[in-house]
DNA sequence: GTTTTTATCATACACTCGTATTGCGAAGGA
DNA sequence: TCCTTCGCAATACGAGTGTATGATAAAAAC
């Protein structure tokens, strides 16, 4: 029954089964047959999108990658216009970190690979790819406060700019152990901001 | 033959042989077999000393918690006395960051177990304490330099000591997967402490 | 000197794992 | 209409897993 079916559709479908076991049990108790369960699908049908469970990890990390990407978008969108520089990094900074259920619930899966990253080079260049993406948009918008003079005297834009992502990342993991709880985290962000800003 | 044998000692030196298996093949792929075979040992030697595999998990991240703190320790005892303040801070938040071999082969074995305590809290309690207690002293020193008016203008003590090592703590993941250099890492420390210290 | 303890090892057991193989039925091209 | 292709499933297999158990030898306790 070779119905047209949407490949990609369907290993994104299967992507996101990984995530919810890596969010349940953790990554080193993903099985191949886990994720078909989660699925609901058998275990062969997997298989049949994915050759191998390495495979399948590491389109699930693009697929984290593309997500991400994708949920900071509809989040500017959320804006109200027409919104200040410093309102759109502050919303999307806030939105990089573990503050609500599905934020929180990304950082999980994207520390697990982290995890991975740090022995396997494959996951450790989709996650740096990830990484770079948003900190390129981020000094973009710096480099425009900068030339429309929004920014404090003195301070370069660049390195603002890669303090302040550099700074939520560094956010990211106290939040999930719970050092921080999100009001502090976010002061922290505002405070950063306060600092850089001028207006 | 039980020769008075340092029960806590063999234990930490497992402990050192599931680092070992964490830096060559990642968290996901420690076996107690592997353990006991880095260690040079039987597999029921580990077993002896460990009734479970989680067991010698948890020992294992408490060690690393207390080996961090030493090696901070020592690393403060290698400064040129006298230092400043702010020599002593630098000093200490570089050695936290993966620039060389060893302090790189215990981010590595850190951020494991990260990924294992988003999903387990026995492991989140080490590293959150872990993390506090690092904090705790860098919060003591800017105290310090504080009272003694070495901070610029305006710059909140206690605030400043919490973003600098969360900036520090966020260089760590993009120094591991090749994201920054440690040039460009200890330049944003450098950084943010000309804008703390006024000396 | 006998008896406990204890450190260490070898082996066994019941799983679970990733992956390979095979089969089947339905759709699409000829 | 035939027949190739494809989505999906069931099953098999060997390897590796955590853990339990039994044996051995040596040091300590008495």
């Amino acid at each position: 029954m070779p119905k047209k079916v949407d490949h990609e559709e369907r290993r994104r479908a299967l992507a996101e089964a990984v995530f919810a076991v890596i969010g349940e049990r953790g990554i080193e108790a993903v099985s191949v047959r886990d994720v078909a369960r989660q699925a609901e699908v058998s275990l062969g049908t997997v298989q049949h999108y994915f050759a191998t469970k390495h495979e399948m990890l590491l389109f699930a990390l693009g697929h984290l990658r593309d997500r991400i990407g994708r949920r900071l978008a509809t989040e500017m969108a959320l804006l109200p216009q027409p919104a200040t520089r410093r309102a759109t990094v502050r919303h999307t900074l806030r939105a990089t970190m573990p503050i609500d259920d599905p934020s929180r619930h990304e950082a999980v899966v994207t520390i697990a690979f982290f995890s991975y990253a740090t022995v396997d080079p494959a996951y450790a260049r989709l996650l740096h790819d990830s990484y770079t993406r948003i900190l390129a948009v981020l000094r973009g918008w710096f480099a425009e406060a900068d030339a429309a003079g929004e920014l404090r005297p003195g301070v370069d834009a660049a390195t603002e700019a890669t303090s302040l992502y550099v700074l939520t990342q560094g956010l990211v993991g106290p939040l999930l152990i719970g050092t921080f709880t999100p009001e502090e985290a976010v002061g922290l962000l505002d405070g950063a901001l306060d600092r850089i800003f001028a207006t």
